[in-house]
DNA sequence: GGCAGAAGTGTACGGCGTACACCTCTGCGC
DNA sequence: GCGCAGAGGTGTACGCCGTACACTTCTGCC
């Protein structure tokens, strides 16, 4: 598809161009079925070429995050250190939402790149520059954990909702007679959206609630001045 | 290893011992080691005699984190929410650990199994005996996250640390200049345990922070007898 | 015009999960 | 004791994967 008419020059790849394909072929057909063969064939060349430009499949899902992050907006200035955080993660968290796969590629890899240590080291800073101790900081970082990337992993994965609709009758029965307290949960759902079995929590919601919890819960930790040496 | 001397009867296979024996095996080798193969040779047995207990590969994992799950202990019953809640979960945490592979498997199983239902339904269930209403416990599981596993996802995943300590040096240096913020978390830790290059937080201490950080937030939470109709 | 190095190719290997046809062994009804 | 069904275990084979290695081809420079 990349192969010029006869005659013309092919443009050559290069390790951003490939970066850039996969990306867009994991948007399109899922991380899954994201190989150096499918992608090599959506270039127009053969798996070995890729070899070129990236080390070997790990350096190139690390080059797929760094595209990714890339995408996350840059710190706001002068702005209170708990909104321009807020705002920051919350940007990092439309950038995984366009790329659903990226928040599982992010947790596989055992190593950060250069441009994930950019990232937090920046994060780290908004927290120093509110006036955060090193201390505070630093267990406040690791609180955040995977939600400065602007994902959670979710608890209720949700399971397959069967399409028949008296079949998921009877599913969401076994589930109401099994699992009382998760039915009431999702009972309370289906009461705001009409739904039987609610399969639609609003992530956004969930996340951002999440995210307040824990900012509200530094800035308390912040302002008693709490270290490490006498906690809470 | 399983074959019995000649002339005495090979005990039979069945879907525990596989599980059990996939468990000890990812334990030993590491769960990236962990092929139906080499299972099968650990059983002594022809690969393909696994598919007689378990459908596929993503069932066999299923049912390795069935195990684990089935090692977190029992809710304490006739303790205050917080305490037994904080005491599951802190249970789940030495589960994790002495699997450390496990957490890695959970977050990729796409959907939850009955015993994975069963732990949530009951953590469920110790929130709504605290006193919280469905929709505070709702969010509340979800902020809780992968947390109530008992892990989280590392932030600082850590650089290879070079062994030669002229290069680590070297590596440190350049950590400092480009990410002094990070740097500086690291020097705080070196202060405490002498290491150049931190590479030693407390995992207990940042597990236990967040938690206690989250659970306070519930508390919180609840006594205001907060509703997601009237935000904090 | 010639040449070095970069870019792309072709072939091949060992590993994976697993479909499918087969054998073998065990317990049960007669 | 005999025969047979079905469960448990086997052997072979397929198509996928990542990638090593040796090669051709193309490009820009002297």
């Amino acid at each position: 598809m990349v192969q010029q008419v006869a005659g013309a020059r092919r443009v050559p790849l290069n390790r951003d161009r490939v970066l850039h394909a996969a990306v867009a072929l994991a948007d399109r057909v899922g991380i899954e079925s994201l190989s150096m063969r499918t992608l090599a064939q959506e270039l127009g060349v053969v798996p070995m070429a890729l070899y070129k430009h990236v080390a070997n499949k790990e350096e190139l899902l690390d080059g797929m995050v760094d595209v990714i992050v890339g995408e996350i907006d840059p710190p706001e200035t002068g702005t209170a250190w708990k909104c321009a955080i807020r705002q920051r993660i919350l940007s990092a968290r439309r950038a995984m939402l366009r790329h659903p796969w990226a928040s599982r590629v992010i947790e596989s890899r055992p190593h950060p790149t250069l441009v994930v240590f950019d990232y937090l080291n920046s994060v780290v800073g908004m927290f120093r520059a509110g006036g955060f101790s090193i201390d505070l900081t630093h267990h406040v970082m690791h609180a955040l954990g995977s939600r400065v990337w602007g994902f959670t992993q979710e608890v209720f994965p949700g399971p397959p909702p069967p399409a028949d609709p008296q079949q998921q009758a009877a599913v969401f029965e076994e589930l109401a007679r099994r699992y009382p307290y998760i039915a009431e949960i999702a009972l309370g759902e289906a009461h705001d959206n009409g739904s039987v079995v609610g399969q639609g929590c609003d992530d956004q919601f969930e996340f951002e609630f999440a995210l307040d919890l824990l900012l509200d819960g530094f800035e308390r930790l912040h302002q008693q001045g709490w270290t490490s040496a006498h906690p809470s």
